[in-house]
DNA sequence: ACAATTCTGTTATATTATAACCTAAACTTT
DNA sequence: AAAGTTTAGGTTATAATATAACAGAATTGT
């Protein structure tokens, strides 16, 4: 089952288990996970907030790697085309996938208050897909959604 | 009824009842329909394909407009605000909207080949949100859904 | 007519992303 | 292990998208 990042959870486990998955991944695939592309994983896992391209540069600097921006868009790129990370379109931003190797629509909600981000079960949107493939004759190969809001702490702050 | 832009269809008119629309809807606001406006809100409306905001300043510039990047961010900002246009995130492109002045969520398929969007019903959704609201206790104030893939015509074309 | 507000002009710059070309490392075949 | 092939990374430059900041003009309200 998808997690709550909202509620507390052992943030470390959460890091061990999508590094797990992408070693799985990326075995099974023939790919190699480098360690540029390891560590721009665990950076984007650091919390469960989208980080932009440029917010990695100067971590991956402090950490001796080549801090270019073609360096980390093409970790990045290669994040995503195994499917370790979503994009989330409105933020320029990336964020871990909780589930890669399953191909699924990208569907978050984004906190405008913590910046938090949670992956929403995607099963409405296949509805919506099906229903414009058989409405329209679409063929639909690619979806995101993107909800913004307020988490369920933050409507209490405001408050 | 929400049109198919996929069919042939009386363009002209298409454009004349956005604009009447947007007319209508800045006079019950107090907003203004400048002329700045109301030319990025017809060439939005050229046809049925999402448009960058740098396709739109040499446009702007043949007809004598001021042609600096904030004029037309401005323009498209003004417009958005009163939900005539919506944002396509995933293109960096802007769309117009079939029925401004109703609130709601902003969802649209895109061809990949031909570049044509087609605003999709949006309430699949609107359930999506609510499904949120109610598991997890978010709140959700904006949503976007994109879809990409290839329109009727184009998928003959493929084949 | 005056003040207040809204809109536009202008210059500069921030932010995000990619092109192009070259070197190095890793696999592959013998 | 050597040679060839593929894949990954380094480097420089630049493209594409978006905003800040401030001044001046037009419009609105009184």
């Amino acid at each position: 089952m998808t997690q709550n990042v909202y509620k507390q959870h052992d943030h470390h486990s959460c890091v061990d288990e999508a590094l797990t998955r992408a070693r799985r991944l990326c075995e099974q695939n023939g790919q190699r996970l480098t360690p540029v592309r390891q560590r721009v994983l665990e950076m984007v896992w650091a919390n469960h907030k989208p980080v932009g391209a440029y917010d990695l540069l100067p971590k991956l600097a402090e950490e001796g790697f080549n801090s270019a921006p073609p360096t980390v868009y093409r970790a990045l790129d290669f994040l995503l085309d195994l499917g370790l990370i979503h994009r989330i379109s409105s933020l320029n931003a990336f964020i871990g996938c909780n589930h890669p190797g399953e191909d699924h629509p990208s569907c978050f909600f984004v906190c405008r208050e913590c910046g938090k981000a949670q992956e929403l079960d995607a099963s409405l949107m296949r509805s919506l897909a099906t229903k414009a493939e058989q409405d329209l004759g679409l063929k639909v190969e690619q979806q995101m959604t993107e909800l913004m809001g307020l988490c369920p702490a933050c409507q209490k702050e405001a408050s």
